[in-house]
DNA sequence: CTCGGCCGTGTGCGCGTTAACATGGCGCGA
DNA sequence: TCGCGCCATGTTAACGCGCACACGGCCGAG
């Protein structure tokens, strides 16, 4: 790895036509096919683009930075001679002296799950609107040494900020211990004390839930949960308790699940088989899909024996048997707000710890209706 | 934007202790908490170690670089040093000078689909292994516009190479226009004449998935499509239609889909009301939800009347109702390999344009069964 | 004539890498 | 025991590339 000299930039194969400079007579043939008038083997620096222009790199970099006192003429002279060179600012060295990657770091665990795949989309896309990169590193496990792996990742492509999306109790633990002059904003992160949160307010939405199957009629409703660890997962347990208590409705034991449809299919067996189940609030809708499936089986149909909320909204919730009633999460919006506070603590660290909640919503399908 | 001097990487509050060089004597404290004895608000530099270790800095680059003659205890000295100032290498100078920026680009379309969002875990891991970072752009549209905007914005934080997730028509098409001296490769990227391609066998796949249902005794198999854009569903098209045509069964119309559970109700519905369709090949698992759906309302029994293949193994198709028959992909592999490949071009831009396929597998389940 | 707009020249800086070379010490064979 | 040569390190310096600052000069307007 320590081979000398071998830039792996882009380079053409072998356009050594040194008699390159004199043809500036057809700056503007087809634009789209590939030029190959480099000088060197080389990417094209900012004194060749200077060179072609016929101006200094100094203007050149007053062209860049929009610094004001360069003339339109001079300006387009140089634009053009950047687009034929197809140059481009080296980031290193533009990293190295401004002293700021326009880089920020994602850290995410399992990706593959709807609601961090969207978050992250939503950062990335907010993101570039703000000329940023985006580096991700994935946790392989949910536990403090990974994300104290991929924190250390980050931190060596030099990233200006950080941040992380993987709600879980562990996590949230490790964020506390990292050097708080580092910017870094949570997804979910529960009620880390020093740190920037962006979270769905997942207490709210667990009452909006319950609440909806109370407001049909339901004695009381029962409870599935997501794993224990998970902050989200807590956290609409209790909104699921709160609501309960409040409507004076005694709360049933719960069911513990682990997001999955296996999960919920499980749940589902034991609640099919008790005759005073009329209403369900699923923790997710991956486990809704697996209770759904074991109502089915045991004959108990949905919504008219049981009903059914689920969490999330995925996109195939709407197609689930019945469709299924859930509360929406605006994922994206996390995504836009987690970045416009980092970007936000970028520049000034002071501050406090900012906390913003995006409102959930209950979307109302074909699997809730009163008790028979 | 152009504000001057502003360090936006690891730095202390306050931390002037000036009296900080001599305190060696306790180097091994503890290990986690964060230690404040940087001599300046600047984060460490090489030779801020070697001052400390006591070399010169010609020895930490030695040391960093696993350069072999370094005496065991110097470089013990020098490892001390690097823990103790917490210090990581300027990736930006290190870039600068090295010519790469150890940095691969991944452009993908949609992760918040299964497919893409579980490659991209796969590169993502098998980068890091390799020592690699990833930056990643989402597309817009998936267009070509779309595709040359996410490739300018990796080429602008000079990436060392992409990989493109983004198997379309389209897209395979804009990369065919991109500079044929830069490390691509295309996963899923259909016959891209000069692109090495990593891909899963979608012919082959869709060919297990229509011969294990003539296998059940059915006539012939009904095939719901993918958009027609998509590289995949045309090829699971064609594989559709070659193991009917080997089996001397007759191909009937296929039903246009766009991967989504709605298109999959819709194409259900059609199907459903005619009585001599016993078997269907639905070109991904959400279409085969909504499919589901369709028969189900329609009171035709999956698989008793009717028999369901989809394609993909989503989490969830094990607990749709019945539990899908389908084809699994490895996306995993797919991953690790399009790394491989991309790493392998880094170094050595010539050899042919490698294609590498990966077997699907079928995965029988419950929604297939002999005609009624 | 002076001031401001526009642009050029020149230089230092950031930080890690690498080459070229110098040095002192040690082991080993003659 | 001398001397050669290697090992481990230090010293010095030159990059790579963009940014910023300090000037200096030119030209046209007031």
């Amino acid at each position: 790895m320590p081979g000398p000299r071998d830039p792996s930039g882009v380079a053409a194969p072998k356009p050594d036509r040194t008699t390159a400079k004199a043809d500036r007579a057809v700056p503007e043939a087809d634009r789209t096919a590939p030029k190959v008038d480099r000088p060197s083997g080389r990417p094209p620096a900012m004194t060749d683009v200077a060179r072609l222009a016929g101006v200094s790199h100094q203007t050149v970099s007053r062209v860049l930075n929009n610094h004001p006192s360069v003339r339109e003429a001079t300006r387009d002279r140089v634009a053009v001679a950047i687009q034929e060179l197809e140059y481009r600012r080296n980031s290193a060295a533009r990293t190295l002296v401004t002293g700021r990657s326009q880089t920020i770091g994602v850290i995410s665990f399992d990706t593959t799950l709807y609601g961090p795949a969207s978050t992250l989309f939503g950062i990335e896309l907010a993101a570039r609107e703000a000329g940023y990169f985006v580096a991700i590193a994935s946790l392989k496990a949910i536990d403090r040494a990974s994300v104290v792996e991929a924190y250390e990742m980050l931190m060596n492509q030099s990233v200006g900020g950080i941040i992380v999306i993987a709600p879980t109790a562990p996590v949230a633990m490790a964020l506390q211990n990292l050097p708080p002059s580092f910017p870094v904003v949570a997804v979910e992160g529960g009620a880390a004390a020093s740190l920037p949160v962006v979270a769905v307010d997942q207490v709210t939405g667990a009452k909006l839930a319950t609440q909806h199957l109370l407001d049909h009629g339901h004695r009381t409703v029962w409870h599935v949960t997501g794993p224990g660890d998970w902050l989200e997962a807590a956290d609409r347990e209790s909104g699921w308790r709160a609501a309960l208590e409040a409507a004076g409705a005694p709360a049933p034991p719960t069911l513990d699940g682990d997001w999955s449809p296996r999960a919920g299919y499980a749940a589902g067996r034991m609640l099919a088989a008790r005759d005073d189940v009329t209403a369900v609030f699923v923790a997710n809708d991956q486990m809704a899909l697996g209770l759904l499936r074991a109502m089915h089986e045991a004959g108990r149909r949905v919504p008219n024996d049981v009903s059914v909320v689920g969490f999330d909204d995925v996109p195939e919730a709407a197609y689930f048997m019945p469709p299924l009633t859930t509360i929406r999460q605006d994922f994206a919006e996390v995504g836009r707000r987690s970045l416009a506070l980092l970007l936000q603590r970028l520049d000034s660290l002071s501050g406090p710890a900012e906390r913003q909640i995006v409102p959930p919503e209950l979307v109302a399908r074909d699997s809730v209706a009163p008790p028979p």
